[in-house]
DNA sequence: ATGTTC
């Protein structure tokens, strides 16, 4: 990105004057190595996403975006719905809810690594993954629906997991709004047989230790400490959220011409949230986040009974359970106003700071737990919603390393079967359904997870809490 | 991300 465009806030924050159909400013949270690197696609993408009706403050990208469908991927964009605000299923990405949960094992490092060959193994063998994946699990039309509406609170009343996994889970594991009549049969048809199983791509299950710790008093709150053994789940909506998001991509490209939108680019299709369209794919979206949360609990269960088979001592507790992918209604207090907005978060993680009622007591003095997936190789971060100093972004964060080359160009640079050996030797155990996808997750795909987190931290959206390396890594 | 191009 050419630099010259921005104005420079501070080493952390930069601003796109409006300009043009821009409603409001755009703005970038990134250090200059970070921004100088960064797709000039993402510039031009967020000043489409600043000219949309009814957008509230500015559009803002994340120290991790990168170029995407319509919006980038770690960007945040609110709308108020009195003003002509809209919703867009491009602003919330395809895969509907995608996001991280992080388990504790109770285990240090040293008792894990003893059974670390055979803890892949079985891991390998019980959680589904790759592409078209399907689990033992089928869901009949009625199940289907009770699913969508309920989500991790059906899963756990379906006997997958605990009701304390609930209070550790955004929306108390289940997203209210949730309108299974707004879903397509196709929809559900092709998520029958895809839940419990974690997909392709980034997706992942990783067996982790902490290895570092820079916030003693939130690490604390989360109960992290330097040689634990966590587990963290990567995942989403899988078939049924793909589908949704095609549908109504579709639909809102017509609604938005209807109703006298004018599109920058036809991949920023919405439709305003006063508006049938909008209120059907709000209704659907909810259903898709339902979906997320019940596979990744279903995911948990099927890992704690991993975990049995092999260190029946472990106790996997949830540490927190965060989409990143996400339309979600807000309060948000705007020029010392409050305000209920629709805020649309892809690629970037709700990071509510300390004090938030909807947050459990016992993490509420250190803030929301804010999950960043590195990649393979480099590790992940826990960060917490910073407070101190009035929120940025609406409360957002980055999440995730961010792609720094194309999959395509990824698998001509490596081969998976390297990838894995070069990742052995470092002691971290790999175990996929391809290595197709294996190459193109190679580490030096990634963006410097640190940097992006480093970029975050200072800018003030969350804080740095601790990092973790991987052990073992699950993928599609 | 995605029954990786209805």
């Amino acid at each position: 990105m050419d630099l010259h465009l921005l104005e420079k806030v501070n080493d952390t924050e930069w601003r796109i004057p409006p300009h043009g159909p821009m409603r409001v400013p755009g703005v970038l949270f990134a250090d200059e190595t970070l921004l100088r690197e960064m797709d000039s696609k993402v510039y031009e993408q967020l000043c489409n996403v600043a000219g949309l009706p009814g957008i509230v403050e500015a559009a803002y990208a994340m120290p991790d975006a990168h170029w995407g469908y319509g919006f980038p991927i770690g960007g945040v964009a609110a709308f108020d719905p009195r003003e002509g605000g809209v919703i867009s299923a491009g602003g919330v990405g395809f895969d509907i809810s995608c996001g991280v949960r992080t388990l504790h094992t109770g285990l240090k490092r040293a008792a894990v690594e003893k059974h670390k060959e055979t803890l892949a193994a079985v891991l390998y063998n019980s959680i589904p993954a790759g592409v078209g994946s399907t689990g033992s699990i089928r869901l009949s039309a009625r199940e289907m629906d009770a699913m969508l509406e309920g989500g991790a609170r059906w899963a756990v009343e379906q006997g997958y997991g605990e009701a304390a996994d609930l209070e550790r889970t955004e929306e108390h594991g289940c997203m209210a709004g949730a309108d299974t009549t707004r879903v397509s049969v196709r929809a559900k048809e092709r998520q029958k047989r895809e839940m419990g199983t974690l997909g392709s791509g980034n997706h992942y299950l990783e067996v982790q230790q902490v290895v570092a710790v820079y916030d003693e008093a939130a690490a604390g709150a989360y109960g992290l400490a330097v040689g634990d053994v966590v587990v963290s789940i990567h995942c989403g909506s899988r078939g049924l959220g793909h589908q949704i998001g095609t549908e109504y991509l579709k639909e809102m490209a017509v609604a938005a011409a209807r109703h006298g939108i004018t599109l920058a680019d036809r991949e920023l299709a919405c439709a305003p949230l006063e508006s049938d369209i909008g209120r059907a794919y709000l209704g659907a979206m909810r259903a898709g986040i339902n979906c997320a949360l019940a596979n990744r609990q279903i995911l948990t269960h099927l890992t704690r009974r991993a975990f049995g088979h092999v260190l029946p001592e472990a106790r996997l507790d949830l540490l927190f359970d965060v989409s990143h992918n996400t339309c979600k209604e807000e309060n948000h207090r705007v020029a010392g106003r409050d305000r209920r907005l629709f805020v649309h978060r892809k690629g970037a993680t709700r990071a509510f700071g300390p004090g938030h009622p909807s947050l459990p007591p016992e993490l509420r003095v250190a803030g929301q737990p804010v999950i960043i997936g590195g990649s393979m190789g480099t590790g992940s971060y826990i960060l917490a919603g910073a407070g101190d100093g009035g929120e940025r972004a609406f409360a957002s964060a980055c999440h995730g390393a961010g792609r720094s080359m194309s999959r395509h160009q990824a698998t001509r640079q490596w081969r998976g079967g390297e990838v894995v050996k070069e990742l052995a030797s470092r002691g971290i155990l790999i175990r996929s359904t391809s290595l197709r996808g294996v190459a193109e997750e190679a580490p030096g795909a990634y963006k410097d997870v640190g940097a992006v987190v480093d970029a975050a931290h200072a800018a003030g959206l969350a804080k740095k809490v601790a990092r973790l390396e991987p052990m073992v890594c699950i993928k599609g």
